[in-house]
DNA sequence: TTAAGATAGTCTCATTTGCAACCATCTAAA
DNA sequence: TTTAGATGGTTGCAAATGAGACTATCTTAA
């Protein structure tokens, strides 16, 4: 049988790597603004859309449980930092989007943000950055965990 | 503000794929052999190492908060996977290895692993996944994430 | 020696999380 | 219509996890 490193084996690799990355950056929202991982997605997704969205919607494209997104809603609210308003449509759903406060603590959060993955990525030229990401997407589309140009994924939503 | 992109930033598309792959692997280790991820991490570090080692090097070179160690020893002991023998230099510590049994499951996993592995990377070119391997090289040695060639990661053990 | 501090490992506790049951509402088909 | 099944969201519960206290042991230096 041929030799298994752990340490090349991607997967692995991978978990580790994101935990460390995730640690690196909940310094900033964790420790300056008191939001949980969670939370962060949901702030996160309905700041970079411009429209409002669903608590399903959020919990498909981050992959995360919708119970999780559930209570960081509930928290999120209570804080006022989100608002949730009825659906015409569909009286089960409820549309979500930032709040004024809400929307201020995106626009502060997000320059650190990517300043931190800066950062992070600066060990890379910016060639290999661009691989980088390439093969990042080309993974993710195979393990169909992106949406199409739709904004859809495929069958999910 | 440069609009910010939740789907382009790094960190999100770290854990969102280390989540996806786990899950993928998890089929193997979890559903088959009924191991969770830090049995099965403690497995892969005692499987790769010829010699013993201590649940604290195991701990660190796998970044698993070692309460978390302990409690996965503990259970692998009890379904006799692993063995456990004083160490003579320093009685605090043990020395773990895997017991025949831990062994033929170790070999038996150890390739559909891989075959897993190799199925999520098909999407990439031979140089692409090399390309891919050397970029997170360069993330975890800045982040220090890794061993040096000695098998000791600087000041950490 | 002895004492102070570091380290290996275990255990308890609080938090986080996923699962699954549940309610309300929607959709589709009879 | 009516009914069966799907879906959005919430909640209770149990499992998993990390923090940190604790014991035992080791190391270093006075």
């Amino acid at each position: 049988m041929a030799k298994f490193d752990l340490f090349q084996f991607v997967p692995f690799r991978l978990n580790r790597l994101a935990a460390e990355v995730s640690a690196a950056l909940s310094d900033e929202y964790q420790v300056r603004y008191g939001l949980d991982i969670p939370e962060w997605r949901v702030i996160a997704t309905l700041g970079f859309r411009d429209d409002a969205c669903s608590a399903q919607f959020i919990s498909q494209c981050t992959r995360t449980h919708k119970s999780t997104i559930s209570r960081a809603v509930t928290a999120l609210l209570e804080r006022e930092l989100i608002e949730r308003v009825e659906n015409e449509d569909d009286r089960r759903a409820f549309e979500l989007r930032l709040s004024a406060k809400g929307h201020t603590l995106y626009e502060e959060l997000i320059p650190r943000l990517l300043h931190k993955e800066r950062d992070i990525l600066s060990c890379l030229t910016a060639q290999e950055r661009k691989d980088f990401a390439a093969a990042l997407g080309k993974i993710e589309r195979s393990l169909d965990l992106v949406q199409t140009r739709h904004g859809q994924k495929a069958g999910a939503y």
